[in-house]
DNA sequence: TATTGTTATACTCTATAACTATA
DNA sequence: TATAGTTATAGAGTATAACAATA
Protein backbone atom coordinates (compact mmCIF):
# COMPACT_ATOMS: atom_id res chain seq x y z
CA UNK A 1 0.00 0.00 0.00
CA UNK A 2 1.32 3.51 -0.63
CA UNK A 3 0.87 6.71 0.64
CA UNK A 4 -0.32 9.49 -1.86
CA UNK A 5 2.48 12.20 0.03
CA UNK A 6 5.68 13.22 -2.40
CA UNK A 7 9.35 12.18 -1.41
CA UNK A 8 11.06 14.00 0.76
CA UNK A 9 14.94 14.32 0.44
CA UNK A 10 16.62 13.62 4.05
CA UNK A 11 18.75 16.68 3.31
CA UNK A 12 15.28 18.85 4.49
CA UNK A 13 15.34 17.38 8.30
CA UNK A 14 19.18 18.19 9.01
CA UNK A 15 17.77 21.81 9.05
CA UNK A 16 15.71 21.64 11.84
CA UNK A 17 15.99 25.72 12.75
CA UNK A 18 13.94 26.73 9.63
CA UNK A 19 10.75 24.75 10.77
CA UNK A 20 9.21 26.60 7.33
CA UNK A 21 10.54 24.55 4.86
CA UNK A 22 8.73 21.09 6.30
CA UNK A 23 7.10 19.03 4.10
CA UNK A 24 3.91 18.94 5.46
CA UNK A 25 3.19 16.08 3.18
CA UNK A 26 -0.62 15.89 1.78
CA UNK A 27 -1.81 18.32 4.48
CA UNK A 28 -0.95 21.23 2.58
CA UNK A 29 -3.19 20.61 0.22
CA UNK A 30 -6.25 20.48 2.64
CA UNK A 31 -7.73 23.82 3.49
CA UNK A 32 -8.67 22.72 6.82
CA UNK A 33 -5.33 22.86 8.00
CA UNK A 34 -4.60 26.55 7.03
CA UNK A 35 -7.72 27.65 8.37
CA UNK A 36 -7.27 25.58 11.58
CA UNK A 37 -3.61 26.92 12.12
CA UNK A 38 -5.04 30.22 11.10
CA UNK A 39 -7.64 30.58 13.65
CA UNK A 40 -5.48 29.29 16.58
CA UNK A 41 -3.07 31.71 15.80
CA UNK A 42 -5.71 34.74 15.80
CA UNK A 43 -6.96 33.49 19.04
CA UNK A 44 -3.66 33.79 20.85
CA UNK A 45 -3.52 37.09 19.47
CA UNK A 46 -6.81 37.99 20.34
CA UNK A 47 -6.12 36.73 23.93
CA UNK A 48 -3.14 38.21 24.47
CA UNK A 49 -5.06 41.97 22.86
CA UNK A 50 -7.46 41.12 25.44
CA UNK A 51 -5.41 40.35 28.56
CA UNK A 52 -6.23 43.53 30.59
CA UNK A 53 -10.39 43.69 29.32
CA UNK A 54 -9.93 39.92 30.04
CA UNK A 55 -12.64 39.73 27.48
CA UNK A 56 -12.77 36.45 25.65
CA UNK A 57 -13.52 35.86 22.05
CA UNK A 58 -16.94 33.56 22.48
CA UNK A 59 -18.35 36.89 25.30
CA UNK A 60 -17.34 39.40 23.39
CA UNK A 61 -19.56 37.96 20.58
CA UNK A 62 -22.05 37.35 22.64
CA UNK A 63 -22.04 41.21 24.24
CA UNK A 64 -21.38 42.35 20.52
CA UNK A 65 -24.91 40.82 19.78
CA UNK A 66 -26.61 42.12 22.80
CA UNK A 67 -25.42 45.23 22.58
CA UNK A 68 -26.95 45.38 18.36
CA UNK A 69 -30.24 43.39 19.97
CA UNK A 70 -30.91 44.82 23.37
CA UNK A 71 -33.90 42.40 25.10
CA UNK A 72 -32.90 39.58 22.55
CA UNK A 73 -33.42 36.22 24.16
CA UNK A 74 -30.76 34.12 25.46
CA UNK A 75 -31.35 31.40 23.35
CA UNK A 76 -31.69 33.31 20.24
CA UNK A 77 -28.05 35.01 21.11
CA UNK A 78 -26.63 31.06 21.39
CA UNK A 79 -27.93 30.41 17.65
CA UNK A 80 -26.99 33.25 16.06
CA UNK A 81 -23.23 32.38 17.17
CA UNK A 82 -23.64 29.34 16.91
CA UNK A 83 -23.29 28.83 20.55
CA UNK A 84 -25.70 25.59 22.60
CA UNK A 85 -27.82 26.71 25.33
CA UNK A 86 -26.03 24.77 28.01
CA UNK A 87 -22.80 26.21 27.24
CA UNK A 88 -24.37 29.86 27.16
CA UNK A 89 -25.63 29.23 30.51
CA UNK A 90 -21.68 29.53 31.67
CA UNK A 91 -20.65 31.94 29.55
CA UNK A 92 -23.55 34.44 30.63
CA UNK A 93 -23.04 33.45 34.30
CA UNK A 94 -19.63 34.91 34.14
CA UNK A 95 -20.39 37.81 31.91
CA UNK A 96 -23.44 38.37 35.08
CA UNK A 97 -20.82 38.14 37.61
CA UNK A 98 -18.44 40.68 36.17
CA UNK A 99 -22.28 42.95 35.93
CA UNK A 100 -21.73 43.24 32.22
CA UNK A 101 -24.81 41.45 31.61
CA UNK A 102 -28.24 41.85 32.90
CA UNK A 103 -30.53 38.75 32.93
CA UNK A 104 -34.14 40.36 32.34
CA UNK A 105 -37.27 38.01 33.27
CA UNK A 106 -39.66 38.24 29.91
CA UNK A 107 -43.43 39.80 30.65
CA UNK A 108 -45.13 36.97 28.02
CA UNK A 109 -43.30 33.90 28.11
CA UNK A 110 -42.30 33.19 31.39
CA UNK A 111 -39.55 30.43 30.31
CA UNK A 112 -37.15 32.71 28.56
CA UNK A 113 -34.64 35.09 29.96
CA UNK A 114 -33.96 38.23 28.40
CA UNK A 115 -30.39 39.62 27.89
CA UNK A 116 -29.20 43.48 27.80
CA UNK A 117 -26.04 45.11 28.60
CA UNK A 118 -25.31 46.75 32.04
CA UNK A 119 -23.72 49.99 32.18
CA UNK A 120 -20.57 48.38 33.28
CA UNK A 121 -21.19 46.23 30.20
CA UNK A 122 -21.12 48.85 27.29
CA UNK A 123 -18.19 50.50 28.85
CA UNK A 124 -16.62 47.07 29.21
CA UNK A 125 -17.55 46.42 25.32
CA UNK A 126 -16.76 49.80 24.56
CA UNK A 127 -13.17 49.65 26.07
CA UNK A 128 -12.21 46.44 23.83
CA UNK A 129 -12.76 47.88 20.34
CA UNK A 130 -9.64 49.43 19.99
CA UNK A 131 -7.20 46.71 21.22
CA UNK A 132 -9.48 44.41 19.24
CA UNK A 133 -8.88 46.71 16.45
CA UNK A 134 -5.34 46.75 16.49
CA UNK A 135 -5.36 43.09 17.06
CA UNK A 136 -7.02 42.62 13.59
CA UNK A 137 -5.10 45.27 11.88
CA UNK A 138 -1.59 43.37 13.00
CA UNK A 139 -3.03 40.12 11.94
CA UNK A 140 -4.40 41.01 8.38
CA UNK A 141 -1.39 43.42 7.88
CA UNK A 142 -0.67 41.15 4.87
CA UNK A 143 -3.54 41.78 3.57
CA UNK A 144 -5.17 44.90 1.73
CA UNK A 145 -8.77 46.19 1.87
CA UNK A 146 -10.01 43.62 -0.81
CA UNK A 147 -8.18 40.80 0.04
CA UNK A 148 -9.72 40.95 3.87
CA UNK A 149 -13.25 41.69 2.36
CA UNK A 150 -12.70 38.56 0.54
CA UNK A 151 -11.72 36.11 3.05
CA UNK A 152 -14.37 37.31 5.12
CA UNK A 153 -17.13 36.32 2.16
CA UNK A 154 -14.58 32.85 1.49
CA UNK A 155 -15.14 32.03 5.36
CA UNK A 156 -18.75 32.74 5.15
CA UNK A 157 -20.02 30.85 2.75
CA UNK A 158 -17.69 28.22 4.43
CA UNK A 159 -19.46 28.33 7.46
CA UNK A 160 -22.94 28.83 5.22
CA UNK A 161 -22.56 25.05 4.24
CA UNK A 162 -23.31 23.81 7.96
CA UNK A 163 -24.05 26.65 9.89
CA UNK B 1 -20.52 56.36 26.90
CA UNK B 2 -21.56 55.20 23.75
CA UNK B 3 -21.01 52.15 21.84
CA UNK B 4 -20.07 51.91 18.10
CA UNK B 5 -22.62 49.89 16.90
CA UNK B 6 -25.48 50.21 14.38
CA UNK B 7 -28.90 50.34 16.22
CA UNK B 8 -31.29 47.79 15.49
CA UNK B 9 -35.21 48.03 15.22
CA UNK B 10 -36.78 45.73 17.61
CA UNK B 11 -38.94 44.22 15.20
CA UNK B 12 -36.05 42.22 14.22
CA UNK B 13 -35.61 40.26 17.90
CA UNK B 14 -39.23 39.08 16.82
CA UNK B 15 -38.60 36.63 14.05
CA UNK B 16 -36.52 33.89 16.45
CA UNK B 17 -36.55 31.44 13.83
CA UNK B 18 -34.50 32.90 11.40
CA UNK B 19 -31.00 33.03 13.08
CA UNK B 20 -29.31 34.09 10.28
CA UNK B 21 -30.54 37.86 10.30
CA UNK B 22 -29.58 38.66 13.72
CA UNK B 23 -27.41 41.50 13.78
CA UNK B 24 -24.12 40.62 15.04
CA UNK B 25 -23.33 44.20 15.57
CA UNK B 26 -19.36 45.39 15.46
CA UNK B 27 -18.66 41.06 15.53
CA UNK B 28 -19.37 40.90 11.73
CA UNK B 29 -16.45 43.66 10.68
CA UNK B 30 -14.33 41.70 12.62
CA UNK B 31 -12.35 38.82 10.19
CA UNK B 32 -11.33 37.01 13.55
CA UNK B 33 -15.16 35.92 14.18
CA UNK B 34 -15.69 34.93 10.67
CA UNK B 35 -12.65 32.92 10.65
CA UNK B 36 -13.43 31.13 14.35
CA UNK B 37 -16.93 30.09 13.09
CA UNK B 38 -15.56 28.74 10.12
CA UNK B 39 -12.76 26.98 11.73
CA UNK B 40 -15.38 25.40 14.55
CA UNK B 41 -17.76 24.34 11.61
CA UNK B 42 -14.90 22.23 9.51
CA UNK B 43 -13.84 20.73 12.68
CA UNK B 44 -17.01 19.26 13.38
CA UNK B 45 -17.24 17.80 10.29
CA UNK B 46 -13.89 16.78 10.14
CA UNK B 47 -14.65 14.47 12.80
CA UNK B 48 -17.97 13.29 12.04
CA UNK B 49 -15.86 12.30 8.51
CA UNK B 50 -13.41 10.76 10.72
CA UNK B 51 -15.72 8.76 12.98
CA UNK B 52 -14.58 5.54 11.22
CA UNK B 53 -10.95 6.09 11.56
CA UNK B 54 -10.77 7.70 14.55
CA UNK B 55 -7.97 9.72 13.35
CA UNK B 56 -8.14 13.44 14.85
CA UNK B 57 -7.33 16.18 12.97
CA UNK B 58 -3.92 17.09 14.59
CA UNK B 59 -3.50 13.36 14.63
CA UNK B 60 -3.35 13.55 10.81
CA UNK B 61 -1.70 16.17 10.78
CA UNK B 62 1.28 14.77 12.80
CA UNK B 63 0.93 11.54 10.89
CA UNK B 64 0.72 13.44 7.44
CA UNK B 65 4.33 15.47 8.44
CA UNK B 66 6.18 11.97 9.48
CA UNK B 67 5.00 10.18 6.29
CA UNK B 68 6.39 13.46 4.44
CA UNK B 69 9.87 13.41 6.63
CA UNK B 70 10.35 10.01 8.06
CA UNK B 71 12.69 9.99 10.79
CA UNK B 72 12.04 13.59 11.87
CA UNK B 73 12.39 14.29 15.78
CA UNK B 74 9.65 14.21 17.33
CA UNK B 75 10.09 18.40 18.47
CA UNK B 76 10.54 19.30 15.20
CA UNK B 77 6.98 17.49 13.93
CA UNK B 78 5.48 19.67 16.46
CA UNK B 79 7.08 23.11 15.80
CA UNK B 80 6.15 22.46 12.12
CA UNK B 81 2.69 22.08 13.30
CA UNK B 82 2.54 24.56 15.90
CA UNK B 83 2.39 21.88 18.86
CA UNK B 84 3.70 22.53 21.74
CA UNK B 85 6.83 19.93 23.10
CA UNK B 86 4.01 19.17 26.50
CA UNK B 87 1.35 18.52 24.18
CA UNK B 88 3.05 16.23 21.53
CA UNK B 89 4.07 13.66 24.26
CA UNK B 90 0.33 12.74 24.74
CA UNK B 91 -0.67 12.86 21.07
CA UNK B 92 2.38 10.95 20.02
CA UNK B 93 1.68 8.41 22.63
CA UNK B 94 -1.86 7.53 21.25
CA UNK B 95 -0.34 6.90 18.32
CA UNK B 96 2.28 4.92 19.61
CA UNK B 97 -0.43 2.94 21.45
CA UNK B 98 -2.81 2.96 17.94
CA UNK B 99 0.53 1.39 16.29
CA UNK B 100 0.74 4.11 13.80
CA UNK B 101 4.12 5.72 15.09
CA UNK B 102 7.57 4.39 16.02
CA UNK B 103 9.45 6.20 18.55
CA UNK B 104 12.69 5.26 17.30
CA UNK B 105 16.22 6.22 19.68
CA UNK B 106 18.43 8.63 17.23
CA UNK B 107 21.95 7.46 17.28
CA UNK B 108 23.78 10.59 17.52
CA UNK B 109 22.14 13.11 19.88
CA UNK B 110 20.14 10.63 22.82
CA UNK B 111 18.30 13.23 23.68
CA UNK B 112 15.77 13.39 20.35
CA UNK B 113 13.45 10.73 19.64
CA UNK B 114 13.10 10.46 15.91
CA UNK B 115 9.49 8.90 14.61
CA UNK B 116 8.55 6.82 11.56
CA UNK B 117 4.99 5.48 10.59
CA UNK B 118 4.74 1.82 10.94
CA UNK B 119 2.81 -0.19 8.79
CA UNK B 120 -0.27 0.18 10.16
CA UNK B 121 0.28 3.94 9.86
CA UNK B 122 1.01 4.28 6.63
CA UNK B 123 -2.34 1.78 5.90
CA UNK B 124 -4.38 4.55 8.55
CA UNK B 125 -3.32 7.54 6.86
CA UNK B 126 -3.98 5.91 3.42
CA UNK B 127 -7.62 5.53 4.71
CA UNK B 128 -8.13 8.64 5.66
CA UNK B 129 -7.60 10.18 2.55
CA UNK B 130 -10.59 9.83 0.93
CA UNK B 131 -12.83 10.29 3.80
CA UNK B 132 -10.85 13.82 4.17
CA UNK B 133 -10.97 14.90 0.67
CA UNK B 134 -15.24 14.28 0.57
CA UNK B 135 -15.02 16.61 3.96
CA UNK B 136 -13.08 18.97 1.89
CA UNK B 137 -15.15 19.00 -1.21
CA UNK B 138 -18.37 19.38 0.95
CA UNK B 139 -16.96 22.18 2.84
CA UNK B 140 -15.43 23.93 0.13
CA UNK B 141 -18.98 22.97 -2.10
CA UNK B 142 -19.34 26.81 -2.48
CA UNK B 143 -15.75 27.70 -3.20
CA UNK B 144 -14.13 26.99 -7.59
CA UNK B 145 -10.38 26.09 -7.57
CA UNK B 146 -9.39 29.32 -7.40
CA UNK B 147 -11.14 30.67 -4.66
CA UNK B 148 -9.82 27.63 -3.05
CA UNK B 149 -6.47 28.45 -3.95
CA UNK B 150 -6.90 32.43 -2.69
CA UNK B 151 -8.66 31.36 0.74
CA UNK B 152 -5.19 29.23 1.58
CA UNK B 153 -3.03 31.77 0.25
CA UNK B 154 -5.09 34.30 2.42
CA UNK B 155 -4.90 32.20 5.38
CA UNK B 156 -0.83 31.60 5.28
CA UNK B 157 -0.43 35.41 5.31
CA UNK B 158 -2.72 35.74 8.50
CA UNK B 159 -0.15 32.69 10.13
CA UNK B 160 2.86 33.89 8.80
CA UNK B 161 2.14 37.42 10.97
CA UNK B 162 3.30 35.45 13.95
CA UNK B 163 2.79 31.92 13.29
C1' DT C 1 23.63 26.90 30.11
C1' DA C 2 20.62 25.25 26.62
C1' DT C 3 17.78 21.66 24.61
C1' DT C 4 14.75 17.20 24.21
C1' DG C 5 11.46 14.80 26.04
C1' DT C 6 8.59 14.23 29.91
C1' DT C 7 5.07 14.89 33.77
C1' DA C 8 1.59 17.38 35.95
C1' DT C 9 -1.78 20.63 35.78
C1' DA C 10 -5.15 24.18 34.47
C1' DC C 11 -8.14 26.64 31.40
C1' DT C 12 -11.12 27.09 27.49
C1' DC C 13 -14.26 25.42 24.12
C1' DT C 14 -17.49 22.19 22.52
C1' DA C 15 -20.80 18.20 23.04
C1' DT C 16 -24.42 15.21 25.15
C1' DA C 17 -27.85 13.68 28.37
C1' DA C 18 -31.16 14.60 31.72
C1' DC C 19 -33.74 17.66 34.64
C1' DT C 20 -37.34 21.87 35.67
C1' DA C 21 -40.67 24.91 34.54
C1' DT C 22 -43.22 26.56 31.47
C1' DA C 23 -45.98 26.56 27.06
C1' DT D 1 -45.43 17.16 23.36
C1' DA D 2 -42.34 20.79 22.69
C1' DT D 3 -39.33 24.58 24.19
C1' DA D 4 -36.06 27.67 27.39
C1' DG D 5 -33.04 27.47 30.62
C1' DT D 6 -30.31 24.71 33.64
C1' DT D 7 -27.06 21.14 35.65
C1' DA D 8 -23.61 17.81 35.26
C1' DT D 9 -20.19 15.74 32.81
C1' DA D 10 -16.99 14.40 29.28
C1' DG D 11 -13.65 15.11 25.53
C1' DA D 12 -10.40 17.76 23.05
C1' DG D 13 -7.06 21.62 22.42
C1' DT D 14 -3.91 24.64 24.21
C1' DA D 15 -0.83 26.72 27.85
C1' DT D 16 2.72 26.99 31.61
C1' DA D 17 5.98 25.30 35.05
C1' DA D 18 9.19 22.09 36.56
C1' DC D 19 12.03 17.96 36.10
C1' DA D 20 15.70 14.45 34.20
C1' DA D 21 18.88 13.30 30.75
C1' DT D 22 21.89 14.99 27.56
C1' DA D 23 24.44 18.33 24.88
Amino acid sequence: MTIMVPATTNEMQLSDDVDSAVDLGVLRSFAGYHLRRAAVVFAANFANAMQTTKVRQVQFGIMSVVAANPGMNQGTVGRALGIQRANMVTLINELVDRDFIARNGSIGDRRVVSLSLTAAGEAALADCLAPIAAHEEAMLANLDANEREQLIDLLDRITAVSG
